[in-house]
DNA sequence: CGGGCTATTGATTCCAGTCAATACTCGTGG
DNA sequence: CCACGAGTATTGACTGGAATCAATAGCCCG
């Protein structure tokens, strides 16, 4: 949807690959970002270094709008594979939203939907338990791949235990326990990255996983 | 004169009284809302029923913002103390924004203020222990409650312990237990919703309070 | 092959949730 | 006025889920 090029408005792309900065916490703001190939993640990086990972952009996805209020980004974004993102310099936006008023109109939409994700996010961190924290992650995962073509039902982590459990406010030894344990439920298959799910309904609304007992069948 | 209007634009207010619905999740978007005067609280209702509070607004802050992106609000508002609104019907915004661009920025920024709070107390939620987030919180409400020129050492709890641990992820029990435990080590003074801060920079950055002996003094 | 990163698995600790009892506040009506 | 009850707050005892500490094993790449 936000081909915002259709529009009449011809913006440059960059390329950034695996492990590059797209912009870091505390840099003047002056672009935002549209993610249009590739897997990166944004992270908030604290006093004392460590990171919070706040998400996870792909095809379609903006980058960059916390640096709006302040004029310098509050995140940092990080390409982990070779991306291409579109680059709207926020100067342009506002000329471009004189003529075009619809065209800023997009991008509070795209916004309002990040926040709306943001706020989900944060809802899950409160009131889940930790297998279903990771059990909802897969699922999310599975929708956005299948979202963009690819399969829902097999495919491959592009980030470690350690950076989803900086997502999920997990530890990675519990991140993966829990896969493990999933596993062995029956839910999914688990080799290092490559995942395989078979109860997506199941994940998509799990609580909690029963108390272990040899059960395979309810 | 509330701030919008300056700009040529008149906008109606309206005034809620103490536990009126500003708007409710599922209900057609057509407005946003800056808060003129008054305490309100937003949060997400999930399946069963919990309600999740998602933030606590006051003066100069935007609500409805995540109803922009499907037509319909994803949260609900609800008035905490006899507030005052301005209406910003969303068809007007869009009109406006044609003649005024600065206008819509103007929300743009908004927008961007909130994610970024989000974002931060996403963090807060994930990295930080029971009592460093009630120590933020006051913190944080503390400098909000100066920028609107009100006491930032002196203030009445507009929201029960529940509410806090609601919008904290914690048990009512542990927000009540950790003031009495912030009272004990001088930090606070607490009875029942009056509130004093005495050390607020330790507050602002505490991660954990030394395990409990019997020292009044370091 | 060796070194570094990543993942799995086990043992143990401890923070915060749950359950439960008591006390405080406030509004209403006998 | 006091009694009563509903909502809110404090405090204690106990439990359990996830973190931490720690050891081993698999993977990738020079």
């Amino acid at each position: 949807m936000p081909c915002f090029e259709q529009e009449g408005v011809k913006f440059q792309h960059i390329k950034v690959v695996p492990g590059q900065r797209v912009f870091t916490a505390a840099q003047p703001f002056d672009s935002l970002y549209v993610v249009h190939s590739g897997f990166l993640k944004t992270m908030l990086v604290d006093e004392l270094g460590n990171e919070q990972i706040v998400g996870f952009p792909m095809k379609g996805d903006i980058l960059g709008v916390d640096g709006i209020h302040r004029k310098t980004y509050q995140s940092e974004a990080v390409a982990m594979t070779s991306s291409e993102l579109v680059v709207i310099p926020f100067k342009t936006l506002v000329e471009v939203g004189k003529r075009m008023p619809e065209f800023e109109l997009e991008v509070l939409t795209v916004m309002s939907r990040e926040l709306a994700r943001q706020r989900r996010q944060f809802v899950a961190l409160c009131s889940l338990s930790a297998e279903a924290r990771v059990a909802r992650f897969l699922s999310t995962l599975s929708d956005r791949y299948a979202a963009l073509g690819y399969s829902s039902t097999e495919f491959t982590l592009r980030m470690t235990r350690q950076e989803i459990g900086r997502y999920l406010g997990l530890a990675l030894v519990t991140v993966s326990r829990i896969m493990q344990a999933l596993q062995h439920a029956g839910l999914i298959s688990v080799d290092q990255k490559a995942i395989s799910i078979h109860r997506p309904e199941v994940l998509r609304t799990m609580r909690r996983l029963p108390p272990k007992t040899g059960f395979a069948h309810e």
